[in-house]
DNA sequence: CAACATACTAAGCGGTTGCTTAGAGCTAAG
DNA sequence: CTTAGCTCTAAGCAACCGCTTAGTATGTTG
C-alpha cells in the first residue's frame, strides 16, 4: 500500500495542525470527504489513506464528525482570511482583488472547498453554529466592499444583498466545476471572474 | 405517522411517473436525498416517507441507486427543457429569457436541483454517462445563445467557454443557497440574474 | 369456482458501520 | 530499573445498512 505520506504543496494549508499524525488524518479525511462525500467515507477509508489503523483516528479526534468540523472550521477561517485586508485604493480595485483571490482560493483548494461548501449539513448543531458565524463574516466582508462602491456611485445595483449573494455564489461554485486537468489555472479563473464581476456591478 | 400523501404544486414535475406508488417513492426519495444527501438516506427513510414498507421500494425500482438515477435523469431532462426553444428576437433577449428561466427553475425546484447537481458522484458509471450527455446538451444550449451574440457583436467576452461556464454556474448555484422562506421569489431571482448576466456580457 | 398475476408486508440475512476495549511499544522522569 | 504517560494496533461489539425471501391480500380471467 502506498499510503499518503508526502506533504504536497496544496497541503500547506494544514501546516498549523499538530501533531503530525493528526495532520495526516485531516489531509486524508479532507481528500476522502471531497472525493466521495462525508457519509460515503468510512473511518477505515480515512485511517487507510493516512497509513494508520482505524482506531488511531480516535486518538486525535473525538469522532468522524469532529474531523469534518476541523476541516470545515479551518477551511472557513482560511477563506475568510483571503477577504480580509484586501488591498486597493478604490472600491473597484478592492472588489477586483477580493473576487480574484476568493475565486482563486476556491479553485486552488477545491478539495477542501468542496467539503466546506457541500458538507455543512453533516455538522452537528453546535459545530454548525460556529461555521455559520464564519460564513456571516465572509458575507459581511464582501458586502462592505460593494457597499463602499455604491456609496461612491461607481457600482450600480438595485439590491445590495442580492448582488453580494450573486458575487459570492459565483466564486464559491468554482469549487464545484473546477478540475486541475482543465485549461484554466486558478490565477486565470480569478482574473476572468474579477473582470466579469466588475462589468456586472459597474454601469 | 403523517406519511407524505398529498400532491403538492411543486410535485407536478413528476406527473408522468406511474404507477402512483412509484411516483410517491420518487417524491419521497427526492426530498430525502436533497435534505440529507444520497448516502445519508436509507431505503427505510424513503419507504417511510412514502408511507410504505422498506421492501416496497424494490417492487418499482431495482436499487436505491436506480431511484437516484431516475430523479437525476428526469431533473436533467426538465432543466434542459427550459433552455429549449427560448423565445426572443435578439441574442440579448434570448439570453435574458434563458438565464431568467434557468435560474428560476433552480429556485422553484431547488429540492430536485440539489440532487441533480450534488449527487452526480453517487451514480454508477453507466447512469453517469447518460446524465453527462444531458449536461453537455445543457451547456451547448447556453453556449450557442452566447455565441450568436458574439457573432453579432453585442456580447463582448474574451472567452466563450469561460463565459458560458460562469453563466451556467451562477444559475445552478441558486439551488444551493435558495430558501423558500427567503425574501426573493423564484421569479425575482430570475429577473435579477437576467439583468446581472446581461451587464456581465454586453459592453 | 379455479388459476394466475400484481402489489404489498413481515421477517430477516450477510455485510458494513462508527466506535470501544485491552493491551503492546516507546519515551522519559525519578 | 520502575513507573507513568502517550501513541498506536488487533480484535470485536452493537447497531444499522441494502436488499431478499416467503407469504398474504386483492383483483382479473376463464
Amino acid at each position: 500500500m502506498t499510503a499518503q505520506q508526502e506533504f504536497g504543496v496544496l497541503d500547506e494549508m494544514w501546516r498549523d495542525v499538530t501533531p503530525d499524525a493528526a495532520r495526516r488524518m485531516l489531509i486524508a479525511a479532507s481528500r476522502a470527504f471531497a472525493d466521495k462525500g462525508y457519509h460515503a467515507t468510512t473511518t477505515r477509508d480515512i485511517a487507510s489513506l493516512a497509513g494508520m489503523s482505524p482506531a488511531a483516528v480516535y486518538i486525535h479526534y473525538r469522532s468522524k464528525e469532529d474531523l469534518l468540523f476541523q476541516i470545515s472550521r479551518i477551511g472557513h477561517e482560511l477563506s475568510l482570511g483571503v477577504l480580509s485586508d484586501v488591498p486597493g485604493a478604490t472600491p473597484v480595485e478592492r472588489l477586483s482583488n477580493a473576487v480574484s483571490s476568493f475565486a482563486r482560493w476556491h479553485a486552488e483548494y477545491h478539495t477542501t472547498a468542496r467539503v466546506v461548501q457541500y458538507e455543512l449539513g453533516a455538522l452537528n448543531p453546535a459545530h454548525h453554529a460556529v461555521v455559520a458565524e464564519l460564513r456571516r463574516q465572509i458575507e459581511g466582508k464582501m458586502r462592505s466592499i460593494i457597499e463602499d462602491g455604491m456609496r461612491e456611485g461607481v457600482f450600480d445595483v438595485p439590491d445590495l444583498k442580492g448582488a453580494t449573494l450573486a458575487v459570492l455564489s459565483l466564486c464559491i461554485d468554482v469549487a464545484r466545476w473546477y478540475q486541475p486537468s482543465g485549461k484554466r489555472t486558478p490565477d486565470q479563473i480569478g482574473a476572468m471572474y474579477a473582470d466579469l464581476v466588475r462589468r456586472m456591478l459597474t454601469n
